[in-house]
RNA sequence: GGGUCGUUAGCUCAGUCGGUAGAGCACCGGGCUUUUAACCCGUUGGUCCUGGGUUCGAGCCCCAGACGGCCCA
């Protein structure tokens, strides 16, 4: 059924229409008694107490009781089915003012007659196209012509008066008013809208465009249906969904209620895309490594631990994919990338989720200064595509990427930010008393490396606001990272910062298959000792490294963190469609 | 992990000195055939996050906890 793959939200052709619209018509839903058991299913999954709704402890479900009480008195009542025309079983209605019990007698009516989730109405225009095609026209212009238009989306607004009423429409492409007369979709079809028509609903209206007197492009109804009720309000449709935590535990309401997210989420899919098109245009092979290690490896990070019944084994969500990325290049896949999460066992802040997402990419015959390079090319051309310039604004601050980012070694960045002479800086029991003088808890398997990259965190990573490339971190940190030919206690490594937080890491790889080994032996020593975050000895990697691995630099892009960049975005949780968060209770 | 602020109607939010819990929107009924967060009239809706405590009396004061925001580690 190769239409079904196409997205449903695009107009389709119309050349077979009318035998599609044929075979739809016998999909309508049957009336109640063929569809009682799915609508009664369907009745007890809604009652139920849902932690979602309120997402703390309680209440909206204080009104479950309520409900019950109203339900049996309701049913009865209803297999009339009738709504219009008559009058509208007043008297009775007067304790059953619970919204969503209002909504859900609606769609009893519905249902009743079959009507309940039509499936057989196709858009066929989307409001910004119309907008961009006829909002220029005159309402003249408009009358003459009588353009034709059918229209589909969430009921976002609704203006009823007696006889007439607008509504507003909210498709993908944005939103476009209808105006619904009486006398043109006739008296039964309008008593429906007032009556069982809610904001919410999701709508389909055809029509003809015209203009308002106040000259808004609406289309006029000849025709207008109900194609799915929605059983619970929307958020104010003013203030939209203000809690923070209700926008990421209920991420659709989100979608609907705020432009602003889904702007946010369309951008972030326009990196991954332009991600992508750059990797391939260079010759890039996409590919997809394990998510589950048996040894987890790559970076300096605690892992998820999870379990394998069949092979009765450990296995650890990846913290990072560097090390098959690596025994591909071995394999001769010279340029490799991928695009997939990553998982940290860590606190949960602004700045971290435990499952975030990175670009890695490696590259034969290169070292991490060809990695500089590349990554100013790859950082300007994402801006130019996805934000037409050069600059970003992010919290207030604007920040320039379209010229070469600044590089300093990390002695001299510490250096310069603390006034401590870099002279000072390379002897390892100076920079102990400088630590403990800023309060850095120094612990005793500390060596030279670890505690200028600490004194580096806790003092000059915040104020890397511009674009700039850190380069020259000691070995002791970078256990899978080249090191420097003239000074072995430091690598050919670099981080870029930006706005203060770190985007990218790369380095010039190890392919010395002995000094990975002692890399790996003396993490294996911090993990002996307690240290969680630290390597395991992972002799499957060591034996690809013994084939012989070609040159190669490698490196690690937040993606979440460049989607935060993109949208000025503070928090991390703004970008991830489903952040973490902790469960509620009844969960 | 520490500090701090918050949690009140479906949503957005007020709530005075400790004395019967409020508004706007949404919902329900009525009116209105070019409205614009439509408007007008009349209703409805509450586990004041949870559990203890103080008090004649607690949304408000005290203690503990849950969840969230922010800052710090």
């Amino acid at each position: 059924m190769p239409e079904r793959a196409l997205p449903a939200s695009e107009p389709r052709p119309g050349l077979q229409a009318a035998s599609r619209q044929a075979l739809r018509a016998g999909a309508r839903q049957a009336p109640r008694g063929a569809a009682g058991h799915r609508g009664r299913q369907g009745g007890h999954r809604l009652g139920k107490p849902d932690p979602l709704l309120r997402a703390r402890s309680v209440p909206g479900e204080g009104s479950a009781n309520q409900r019950r009480t109203v339900r049996p008195r309701q049913r009865p009542g209803r297999g009339s089915g009738r709504v219009h025309g008559g009058e509208p079983e007043g008297g009775d209605m007067t304790d059953e003012r619970n919204e969503a019990e209002q909504r859900r007698r609606k769609l009893g009516e519905l249902r009743s007659r079959g009507e309940a989730y039509p499936n057989s109405f196709r858009r066929e225009d989307l409001a910004a196209d119309l907008l961009h095609t006829h909002g220029g026209s005159s309402k003249e212009e408009l009358a003459e012509a009588g353009v034709g238009a059918t229209v589909a989306g969430r009921v976002m607004l609704r203006r009823v008066m007696g006889k007439a009423s607008f509504l507003t429409l909210q498709d993908p492409s944005g939103r476009i008013q209808c105006y619904i007369r009486r006398d043109a979709v006739g008296e039964a079809a309008y008593a429906d809208f007032r009556h069982l028509w809610d904001l919410g609903d999701i709508a389909g209206v055809r029509g003809t465009l015209m203009k308002t007197n106040t000259g808004e492009l609406t289309v006029e109804a000849k025709d207008v249906e109900l194609l799915a009720k929605s059983l619970r309000p929307l958020p104010d449709k003013h203030h939209g969904l203000a809690d923070q935590e209700l926008r990421y535990r209920q991420r659709h309401l989100d979608l609907i209620v705020n432009d602003e997210s889904q702007r946010v989420f369309r951008t972030r899919a326009r990196l991954v895309t332009a991600l992508r098109r750059f990797f391939d245009a260079r010759g890039y092979l996409e590919v997809e490594t394990p998510m589950m290690h048996p040894i987890p490896g790559g970076a300096v990070a605690r892992p998820f631990v999870t379990h394998h019944n069949a092979l009765d084994t450990e296995l650890y969500l990846r913290v990072a994919p560097e090390l098959y990325l690596k025994r591909l290049v071995v394999g001769g896949f010279e340029r490799v990338y991928e695009i997939n999460r990553c998982f940290r066992n860590e606190g949960l802040s602004p700045r971290h989720n435990p499952e975030f997402t990175t670009v890695e990419f490696y590259q034969a015959f290169a070292d991490y200064v060809d990695l500089m390079d590349l990554t100013e090319e790859l950082l300007g051309e994402l801006l130019r595509d996805i934000v037409g310039a050069t600059s970003i604004t992010f919290e207030g601050r604007e920040i320039d990427l379209g010229t070469a980012f600044r590089r300093q070694r990390m002695t001299a960045a510490v250096a310069t930010e603390t006034g401590i002479p870099e002279s000072d800086l390379m002897d390892e029991g100076r920079l102990g008393e400088v630590a403990r003088g800023m309060n850095i808890p120094v612990e005793s398997g500390w060596g030279w490396g670890r505690l200028l990259m600490e004194i580096f965190e806790a003092r000059v990573e915040a104020e890397l606001v511009q674009p700039t490339f850190i380069t020259h971190y000691p070995a002791e940190v970078s256990p899978l990272a080249r090191r420097n030919a003239d000074e072995a206690r430091l690598t050919d490594r670099f981080e870029l910062f930006v706005a203060g937080r770190e985007i990218a890491n790369g380095f010039s790889e190890v392919n010395d298959p002995e000094d990975q080994a002692e890399r790996f032996a003396r993490q294996a020593e911090l993990k002996n000792r307690g240290d969680l975050e630290a390597m395991h000895y992972d002799q499957d990697f060591l034996a690809a490294l013994e084939h012989g691995m070609p040159p190669t630099a490698g490196e690690g892009i937040g993606v979440d963190r460049l989607a935060m960049l993109l949208t000025d975005s503070t928090t991390i949780r703004d970008v991830v469609l489903f952040p973490q968060l902790r469960r509620v209770e009844g969960d």
